[in-house]
DNA sequence: CTATATTGGACTAAAATAGTCCTAATTAGA
DNA sequence: TCTAATTAGGACTATTTTAGTCCAATATAG
């Protein structure tokens, strides 16, 4: 449904709750949990994703927690999607046995990388510092997209 | 993993073959499948979503078949999308309700609306014409996207 | 040591996707 | 009026993906 998942949508409340942070302490999973509203579990798993992706950086043992690796307008929504949306997937008809079952369409597979990488820019120029307090137009803004995209009702709330 | 989904992945295929027909005698399911090399029942399903979404006609009985609700270049690929990605799913956030329960983030969810749009921006500009034989560059085109598109491998290819 | 934290990954249930098939309904033409 | 060719609608199953939780291991400050 060309839909972004709820792994990245939690993950951006995630980012945006550590890039609100005043001082340079980390932040721990159950603080951003409480925070988020996300269930900690949830949480955990999402700023592991985040570590790994090299979006934030972890600190263990007492006293540990999270901070964002970088500022807030040095990621991307590119990013975001990028380390949240599961491993690279280059398209798969480029180079594995070499050529095409299909010569004459593969130009077509050719126009939805193209397609991609459109909406890849589109992506790029916004920045976590966007999100965390939206302006009113982004470029390109135009008419209405069918994404599900984040949201409260989807938000799976803790109880706490 | 904000992927476009086979439906949609052969569906361009099929609309794709459909214009490149010169006469406007309707073309078959049958007749599709043979020029795109999908499978019978994958191309009678996909004719049938494009039937309903209005992007082909249809002409039943004897000697019917399919042909291009409208020219080519008439058609998005936000159309095509739209049409292929399973009913419009607008933000769940808005209005259902009436407010939201975590108030500070609903920027971000409005964020993403934006972003969503952005996207759809980019899908609007390209048409169906220029799948058919795409040109090098399309607006905005910039880094490499992750995203699973039209692909030969990944098409389910008939054995006919 | 111990309490606090992250790390890595296993695990299950639910949902979405892919693909096939069956039974109408429709229509041109013999 | 039959018959063959076609689309229409939707049921159905298997596979894959997603969502979410949990556990055992590792690290660290005090």
């Amino acid at each position: 449904m060309l839909r972004i998942s709820k792994i990245t949508d939690y993950g951006t409340l995630v980012l945006v709750h550590l890039a609100s942070l005043s001082g340079d302490q980390p932040c721990s999973a159950t603080e951003v949990a409480h925070g988020t509203h996300l269930s900690l579990p949830v949480t955990q798993k999402i700023l592991k994703i985040l570590t790994r992706g090299r979006l934030v950086i972890s600190t263990r043992g007492t006293g540990g927690g999270y901070t964002l690796a970088k500022s807030a307008h040095l990621i991307s929504a590119a990013d975001i999607v990028d380390v949240l949306e599961g491993p690279v997937a280059i398209t798969e008809c480029s180079h594995d046995d070499g050529h095409c079952q299909l010569e004459p369409n593969c130009q077509v597979g050719n126009a939805w990388q193209k397609i991609s990488l459109a909406i890849r820019f589109a992506l790029n120029e916004i920045k976590l510092s966007d999100l965390q307090n939206p302006p009113t137009e982004f470029p390109m803004s135009n008419t209405i997209l069918r994404f599900s995209g984040i949201t409260q009702k989807s938000a799976k709330l803790s109880q706490s």
